[in-house]
DNA sequence: GTGAAAGCGCTAACAC
DNA sequence: GTGTTAGCGCTTTCAC
């Protein structure tokens, strides 16, 4: 392989020279236009390529972008993927994929990223549990961090996330809208205020109370993280059941995700029960097969794009220190839901 | 930042001595015990941390895989990823993520992934145009490389990917052994033979001939990579109509990929055609809704997971220079094909 | 078994 | 403007 020192002495010039020459924007070094063109061509002719690794060994950066993912094969995870990826490329910044399993993150993908020099990490859906103990070894690193829709967010780590609050609010004022008092919540498997699901369970709470709603909440909990293989014989499914039993049953669920209200949705075909004239049903995150189901799911769009490129946009220029970033989110009505039946 | 010198200094070795004791395996040096375990304890005393960008620039490996990727937000593409990472991960190797938009796969990308010294490629749904000036380029660097579901596979390079011919013929000898006869295929964008939408369809046609149904075929077209926001006025859209207009209607559609199949539906709907009383679909890829939809789909399940381990693998340990791997891919039986109306 | 020393390819003072 | 030079942190002969 051509290394810098080869096209030096083919270009009659020294090795710094060349360097100068390959990374003019970054040295106030100025080299005349002649000496500057004859090594961009030597270089050019012998087939130079730079040694990233190299560089970033001498500098110290490697910019090099952590993305910590859970293991989960989900729609959202590849769209804020899409985003930071988009955005590093544009930066010039490279995206390296982190796994973990078992909802365990432990010490030794952090000691990875310390051993690659990464320039920044980014955690998605960081279990709380592990980040409790890895976030003081983090900081110790002093490598850039940034959380994406952390069930948890620590105080002094800045977390990126959609407006869970409002979407879920506008949710519940599009049923109320319709005519519809009796609205349950179908949330994910733990009720805890700071989990994803806790949150929008919170603003339904909340909305429910300020519509004057407040004695009509009802909410059950399925599996946040249903192997869908096998949802029928779910938590998930147990849930939507305990729910369609009620008597009086909900007019309405709104659901803590597409998938959960996906699984709401053929329960109730499965009984007869007519989406939306008889029951509505909302989602939440606005995936691909929410516009293609049948009926067409009401749904709060997430800004999954914006989400990654913000990330990588805080990651790679740490500016002003806020704790939290929140990303607006917006309701999109379709064929799931309608006014209550009349009866 | 700790050093191995550092360690050397306290532990009163010398710097080769560290590195030996810290890459026992690669070396035929043997380190006495006592010294060995000097050295360890004062590394974790000092908490020494091993600078893997010095490493690789010396050996000149990387251990860094690059994922090339069309800016696609779909789940294939995080399910393929999700089994590369797994197989990355076991064997210490990192995936790097290289996206590409607009159909075109620069020699940017490439450069890039010289300029890091990596140790392998995969290009997932690479574009044919793009392909054929990069392949000899790739050759050329000998950074080992290999695709995933290339709708165009250079007969020089390793193709991964699902067998989509024994899935489609599995499909249409489902729908034959139902009673179905007039079974339309509705494939992607455009119809070549070496396309992914095209290699199913030739299955299709193979499958149609072998039952002797070959007069019964009816191939439409929509767009393989509709975007699904707008797909009421797609092109996808306006094949399926074609396909429900026709006289006679064909009593089953079977779609070149879920996405697909879900517009059908969903479109059948409308019409207030019964899915699967009044005709059948059928999908292609087991998406996580293809479970969840009303009614859940029929299709083929792809061994995504495994198709990313499979391409790892073949990177990491060059073994026989096979031209293409094909890996099973099974018929998913469920709710939206029925035997055809009696009618 | 351990150490000395020569680099790997490049950057960044510092001279001239 | 350009060249000299000293490293960056590590691996790897080759002696001892």
């Amino acid at each position: 392989m051509i290394t810098i020192s080869d096209v030096a002495a083919k270009a009659g010039v020294s090795r710094a020279t060349v360097s100068y020459v390959l990374n003019e924007k970054n040295t106030s070094v100025k080299i005349s236009a002649p000496t500057r063109n004859r090594v961009l061509e030597t270089a050019s002719e012998l087939g130079y390529r730079r040694n990233e690794l190299a560089r970033a060994m001498i500098t110290g950066k490697s910019r090099m972008l952590g993305f910590w993912v859970m293991q989960s094969n989900r729609e959202p995870v590849v769209r804020v993927l899409a985003g930071a990826m988009k955005e590093a490329d544009e930066n010039d910044y490279f995206i390296k994929m982190l796994g973990f399993d078992n909802d365990t993150l432990d010490s030794r993908t952090l000691e990875r990223c310390i051993e690659w020099r990464l320039a920044g990490i980014i955690a998605f859906h960081a279990p709380e549990e592990s980040m409790r103990h890895l976030l003081p070894q983090i900081k110790e690193t002093g490598i850039p961090f940034v959380m994406v829709d952390s069930q948890h967010p620590p105080t002094d780590c800045l977390n990126i996330e959609a407006d869970h609050a409002s979407g879920m609010t506008a949710i519940v004022e599009h049923l109320v809208a319709q005519g519809h008092r009796r609205i349950a919540f179908l949330g994910g498997r733990n009720g805890n205020e700071d989990s994803i699901s806790g949150a929008r369970e919170k603003a339904y709470r909340n909305a429910m109370e300020r519509v004057g709603l407040h004695r009509e909440c009802q909410v059950e909990y399925g599996d946040w993280r249903a192997e869908f293989s096998q949802w029928e014989s779910g938590t998930t499914a147990a849930a939507t059941h305990r729910l369609l039993n009620a008597t009086p049953r909900p007019t309405a669920i709104a659901c803590a995700s597409d998938h959960i209200a996906m699984i709401v949705m053929r329960l109730a075909a499965e009984r007869g029960l007519q989406v939306p004239q008889q029951l509505s049903v909302t989602g939440f995150d606005d995936v691909t097969a929410a516009t293609l189901y049948n009926p067409p799911l009401t749904t709060v769009a997430q800004p999954f794009e914006e989400i990654g490129r913000s990330a990588v946009r805080h990651l790679i220029s740490p500016s002003s220190q806020q704790p939290s970033q929140v990303l607006p989110a917006h309701l999109v009505v379709r064929g799931s839901t309608l006014k209550p039946p009349s009866k």
